[in-house]
DNA sequence: AATTTTCATTTGTCATACGTTTAAAGGTTT
DNA sequence: AAACCTTTAAACGTATGACAAATGAAAATT
């Protein structure tokens, strides 16, 4: 692992990357104890707080551990679904609200991922992901819920779901897709009339699924994303024309 | 933004903490520049090194960069698709790579995903990804081709698939899936017979997306996920066959 | 033998200093 | 007055040295 001085880029950048490619290679194994802070300093040529910010950079992804003490010091982290989970979740979160992504692109992501699980959900889905759904409708049911614990009881609902295919590399990739939109989500305020026809929809999903009828589920999530689609047009126009009203008030 | 001296978590990971925080909740917007180092270690009580460990944590996912000079410092980074999609591949990648994810889950995910944007791919394609996709079939025939070159051609081949469907979210969330995939497709030895049949599968589904036939397209999908984990089986097959005999000659 | 103490190692944090980059202010020349 | 050069100050990048805190192992003690 060598680095260059004269490059542009700052050298904690480059060690990071030098032992970053490491691990993907596999030179560096799970569990394995990188040399101390000093050693890498002596290796690199470096000062130990260049190392260091190398090895913060590393940890913020979780690529790394450390530890202190006697038999201390940086170890390789076998990444776990939990901690990809998380950082897929941020950044997909971050991506959509930093990049003016429409409501519709999102919805008609989420839900076409979401169908790509539904037949396998049917089919695999346990007892208890279907009760964890039956459970949020009741949740979702309560008429002094607010609208943030709505969408997160909602978010609950699809994960369950999602998790029902029984595929964890599924679950992850989708997770970030469902919990993302959340913040999309949030913007709609949910009237009681249009709560009670997503309750409506989420119990003919939990149906569909308890009696693994792939098909029928698939329906319900198409008549789930036209809904919410619906709802977020008619708050987009609803928006528009109180802009328009102001706008001729001014006038 | 406050930190506890007293936590048992790093000055510097609770720094990263409370910014990144700061950022998601959109208290800190994009392009606007962070206090200076100097500045945030007088306002968190801590040292620079310290500070700096902190922003490196955050550089490290993207959400900020820096730049020297009199007028630098650090600066709330837009996260761009490029970026997030290299996190999430480097992610994906090791998630599977240390969790020995099983071919078939990372298959079926892999094909559940494609095929959910199959339907607006066949509807939505660009002249320029069909062409594209046909150039990728073209590189594949190619007899004196690498396996590692086939399987890169084969993710690009998807990739058009995957963008064909004309939602940036999607494409997004689907490339680190299938590019994830590759070191575990790697593993395959790809016979000439087997390239030959991956061909016509590539040819058929371009054929399909071409005539805009989502239906075709979904079934040649099905049927590719299904050879693919034939050839999976065979390369596994081969390999326990090898073992025992290893073993009994051993004995 | 069990317990306590000591000790060396390693990370966490701090203070300080200096080099490098960069843009803006100020001065000089045409 | 305009263009160009010089200076300067701000800010990051890096280095050095030091001390604190944690931790496990070895040594000493009971």
């Amino acid at each position: 692992m060598k680095i260059d001085p004269n490059s542009s880029k700052d050298l904690s950048a480059q060690i990071a990357t030098a032992i970053r490619d490491a691990i993907v290679a596999g030179d560096l194994i799970v569990d394995q104890r990188l040399p101390s802070e000093a050693e890498l300093a002596d290796q690199f040529e470096v000062s130990r707080p260049t190392v260091r910010e190398a090895l913060k950079r590393l940890a913020a992804q979780s690529l790394i551990r450390t530890q202190r003490g006697a038999t201390g010091g940086a170890f390789v982290n076998r990444l776990r679904y939990a901690e990809a989970y998380t950082q897929q979740v941020t950044t997909s979160t971050l991506l959509l609200s930093m990049n003016a992504v429409s409501f519709d692109v999102a919805c008609e992501a989420r839900y076409a991922l979401e169908r790509a699980c539904a037949p396998m959900s049917a089919q695999r889905r346990t007892p208890d992901q279907l009760a964890t759904m039956r459970a949020e409708i009741h949740r979702q049911s309560q008429p002094d819920l607010s609208d943030e614990a709505f969408c997160a009881s909602d978010v609950t609902f699809h994960r369950a779901l999602v998790d029902g295919a029984g595929n964890k590399v599924l679950s992850y990739q989708l997770a970030g897709a469902v919990e993302a939109m959340q913040p999309l989500m949030n913007m709609i305020t949910f009237s009681a009339r249009s709560r009670e026809a997503i309750v409506a929809l989420h119990t003919e999903l939990a149906d569909a699924l308890t009696d693994k009828d792939a098909a029928r589920t698939d329906q319900t999530l198409v008549k789930l994303e036209a809904y919410t689609r619906e709802l977020a047009q008619n708050v987009a126009d609803a928006r528009a024309r109180k802009a328009a009203e102001k706008e001729s008030t001014t006038a």
